[in-house]
DNA sequence: GCGACAG
DNA sequence: ATCTTGTCGC
């Protein structure tokens, strides 16, 4: 398995080719329900020429939920802030979770998922990490490279890497560089990802932990942390994963 | 040997 | 990830 991740870094591109202008992406729907005014602003100058594509881009988010040893994979795609497809496989699971080794665990309910899906997603955004991994080969790289598809990796907890400065209460829209230490497959100093700060409460002794996000497939970490920015939805997680996380629960509950 | 360790 | 009521704070 770990020699099959070595791999997959290897063809996995940690530079962008979206076939969309990350700078466009905001959250319409959010912005009319919202009571924050904090929006999230990127710079186009700082983005790379897009691959012409006109309309906007689908955005799926997926996620999972488990029962006893079943695995329900939950795909939601966005365009525009609004839902255009949900979708939804089961499988039954046959390794279990070892850190490192995520998607061979989840992998398969995720195949069998996006097997279903119509809409071809402009981005995929799955739980869990992409280039923060032992072998720069975590969920998100492994299933982005699979379906070759731009891919990002949103995870709540950190497996590896250094974030150059502490997370510890940080304000919302903070962010810091995660950068490769000895146990990373790749030179120690390497920006793997960020830790980003979608949430914070403005005051008092109770703070939100930051989000570890990293490149999947297709995409740079700068723009992995600007497009979970402007995914944003006034929660901790990115709408896209937020609404996949409750479809997984939903699909679980009816059963 | 000991500690670290996505979901 | 999952098992789960109340509870603290905005």
């Amino acid at each position: 398995m770990e020699e099959l991740q070595r791999e997959i870094a290897a063809e996995a591109e940690f530079t962008d080719r979206l076939s969309f202008d990350p700078a466009t992406v905001t959250q319409s729907t959010e912005s009319l329900t919202s009571t924050d005014s904090t929006q999230s602003t990127l710079t186009s100058a700082e983005n790379p020429a897009p691959t012409a594509n006109q309309e906007s881009p689908i955005i799926a988010g997926v996620d999972q939920a488990f029962v006893d040893d079943t695995a329900i994979s939950a795909i939601v795609a966005l365009r525009d802030g609004d839902i255009i497809e949900r979708t939804h496989a089961v499988t039954e699971l046959s390794v279990p979770y070892i850190p490192g080794l995520l998607s061979f665990r989840e992998g398969e309910a995720i195949v069998e998922a996006f097997a279903t899906l119509d809409c071809e997603p402009d981005l995929a955004c799955f739980d869990g990490s992409g280039r923060i991994h032992y072998r720069q080969a975590g969920l998100a790289t492994h299933m982005g490279v699979v379906f070759d598809i731009p891919a990002i990796g949103i995870a709540k907890s950190l497996l590896c890497g250094e974030p150059w400065e502490s997370v510890e209460n940080r304000p919302e829209g903070w962010r810091t560089p995660i950068e490769a230490t000895g146990r990373v497959d790749c030179p120690a100093g390497t920006i793997i990802g960020y830790a980003y700060q979608s949430r914070q409460y403005e005051s008092g002794s109770r703070h939100i932990n930051p989000l570890y996000v990293s490149p999947g497939h297709r995409v740079s970490a700068e723009t992995t942390v600007d497009l979970v920015a402007a995914l944003g939805g006034g929660y901790k997680l990115p709408e896209p994963t937020r609404l996949a996380d409750s479809y997984a629960d939903e699909v679980k509950s009816d059963r």
